[in-house]
DNA sequence: AATTTCATTCGGGAGAGCCGAAACACTTCT
DNA sequence: AGAAGTGTTTCGGCTCTCCCGAATGAAATT
């Protein structure tokens, strides 16, 4: 855990940071924007290139499908990948919204797969984007089945950002919440991390309790009155109670 | 073009494509296979780790998802998959079967969508797995519209690998069959690839007639008789030309 | 308790990366 | 055309950083 780092592969991936932020970049537009040497940024691209993670047309480089295909690797391995199967689709199909299955990683939520509904409003979510875990329903649900300890870790470390005036920020208020969304089976999110967005999301736990990710539906509140939302509820309750039977599968 | 290489770079990402590849690892275990002291890669996992493209629990290294994400990024930006939209689902639904959107990168077949049909047959096929580009149809519809002097220059840097006793090994015939796939519109393999699959597939261009990926269908070559691979040519024809024409509009 | 296996820390030496400067390639002015 | 501007690529010597053997620490296994 010291800082046995490495500046070259900090410096590469800072590099991959900056080309996937932007699409693509060119050689002393990078090195402006890390505050490099062009030579230096030069170097990097050209050895990046090599690795096959990026490619270079006509002095664009960009990031190339390698990243696409690990991804797609890992996520493969994940267990409660595998175990949503296709609850996500069945869910879409079934509510026309938004559907998510989340995990945890370093401290964030994060989506691992998207399914849309026919009614669905376009979010800005694919695989592989972060959130607070404090601002969306999914991060309630999966902070509720972890120890507080844990909890107050991750609040240490992270803070509890306000991304809408509807935002937890108050450390009590969230324990209160995740103490109730322990009760109920469920977290739903007002507009906490998106204004005018109500997301519904019920965690996944695995035989040993442990909490593995959550499945989440999101809509537009104009639609999901106070009947709708407790139907939503009921289903992503029973599609993350499917999945925590299959995970015994996997 | 000069090898301005990066020694930390390249066994940064020799050491993800082994965790990729492995879904996972330890440092003794990667440092086995990498051949590389246990010291070094357990600096570099560290390093890594540092990024947050890596991440450790228990001693288990992992990738994170960040590969997805940087993944999934690229591809939204990609032309050709924001154009072929919902073409893919309406195939799979149409046919039954297994459809794909391909393009070329660094002389190679890469899937950048999947979509499963009912009946799709289970391949081992997900975003970012590559394949040549002469031993499958989309290959061969991607080959059929490049330059003749470039396909010849990706032959002799790649060779013509025999996948099944089926591929194409020997370049006259290959090039004929160029010249076949040019005039009727579309590309057929049969078990060229796989034993016993058959995929058909149409090549998407752009308006100025360059070449930007292709549409495959992929089943059992049991289920799909004469009649049956004229339906589908016609279907993926069509979702070719539907995708370039959106190519305008991305 | 002893032994094996594996992860982690340490530190001195060597070689690898670093970056300024110069050369080069292309555009866009005058 | 020529000149000036913009951005990429090459070069090379100095320095600093990565490298890896060896020692230590932590766990699991006998």
């Amino acid at each position: 855990m010291t800082g046995a780092s490495n500046r070259s592969v900090e410096r590469a991936f800072r590099i991959v940071d900056e080309l996937a932020e932007n699409g693509g970049g060119r050689v002393s537009e990078l090195a402006d924007r890390l505050e490099m040497p062009v030579s230096t940024v030069h170097n990097y691209l050209q050895a990046l290139v090599e690795t096959g993670y990026v490619s270079v047309d006509d002095k664009e480089y960009t990031t190339t499908t390698r990243f696409l295909e690990v991804g797609h690797r890992q996520r493969h391995r994940l267990e409660v990948f595998q175990a949503v199967s296709d609850e996500l689709q069945d869910i879409a199909a079934e509510t026309g919204e938004h559907v998510t299955l989340m995990v945890e990683e370093n401290d964030q939520c994060v989506i691992v797969a998207v399914q849309e509904g026919p009614d669905a409003v376009n979010l800005f979510a694919y695989p592989g984007a972060r959130m607070p875990l404090h601002a969306a329903a999914p991060g309630k649900a999966i902070l509720a089945h972890m120890p507080d300890d844990r909890v107050q870790e991750i609040i240490d470390r992270q803070g509890l950002i306000e991304m809408t005036n509807q935002t937890i920020t108050d450390p009590d208020v969230l324990f209160d919440q995740l103490e109730e969304i322990r009760e109920q089976g469920y977290a739903i999110d007002e507009g906490e991390r998106i204004a005018g967005m109500v997301c519904i999301s019920a965690p996944v736990l695995d035989k040993s309790d442990e909490i593995r990710g959550a499945i989440c539906v999101c809509g537009p509140q104009s639609r999901i009155d106070e009947a709708r939302r407790a139907e939503i509820a009921d289903i992503v309750k029973r599609s993350a109670n499917v999945t925590q039977v299959n995970l015994d599968y996997v």
